[in-house]
DNA sequence: AGCTTGTTTCGATGCCTGTCTATGCAAGGG
DNA sequence: CCCTTGCATAGACAGGCATCGAAACAAGCT
């Protein structure tokens, strides 16, 4: 598993907050490309298991009795999240450990944050 | 035009960081359903030119130019966006008015966030 | 009523994606 | 070396989705 996850520009990110201006094509493309990742109920639910799991890691083993889904599967899914720069593994003798990357979520988070804009009363 | 946007049940969400505990499968699906919406580019774009534009909102008008496609598909995407809650829609005379919901799109944010944990050295 | 402008909906189409089975790779032990 | 366990990859397939052109709907004007 390497030591250099995929390039997260989370700096480009945590500056674009799409409320204040318009997106370029190319931010678009990225972002997309990371929501894209959570956008399946499956992925949700691996990551936030992931998360929230003991010393805030979880080897595949501790995943696959959560889904009705098989090994590859499960293991297509956490590549999803990897390749989207939102989980890193480890790998430990047979088992393989992986966690979350909080600034990749922290970085989706302040894009989606206005300034505190009140939603517009009457809506 | 309809005064009663499509439900989102932000108080739920807004308490269920994934990073706390694992998703239930239901709120995985409703949240895996408003990331669906938010993961395409042309819809991120349309989403940062609404929520930027003067006023803070934007008729179809002021949108369809900053794209190489077609009406169709512009109504397409906003009617994605509209279906998620994360905008909402008011006519005038000819025109449609969108405008950002900042408070779905803040819950899915607080969604994301953790509790500022950082990022595990030397991953 | 007819006409114009603005927008949405519908249906077809090519591309994308979640899931499975089969297979391959990695690590550990004898 | 072989065997076992754990996990990832490859390929097929059915269902989903972005896009277009055609059609329909909404609003305003004469």
């Amino acid at each position: 598993m390497s030591k250099h996850p995929p390039a997260v520009d989370v700096e480009a990110l945590c500056c674009s907050p799409l409320m204040r201006r318009p997106l370029s094509a190319d931010e678009s493309t990225e972002l997309a490309r990371m929501f894209k990742a959570l956008a399946d109920p499956v992925r949700l639910r691996l990551l936030s298991l992931v998360a929230s799991h003991a010393g805030g890691e979880a080897c595949v083993c501790d995943l696959t009795d959560a889904f009705d889904l098989t090994g590859p599967t499960i293991s297509h899914h956490l590549k999803v999240l990897r390749e989207a720069g939102l989980i890193d593994g480890e790998r430990r003798g047979t088992w393989i450990y992986y966690r979350v990357r909080p600034a990749a979520l922290g970085a989706l988070a302040t894009v989606l944050t206005a300034s505190a804009l009140p939603e517009r009363v009457g809506t």
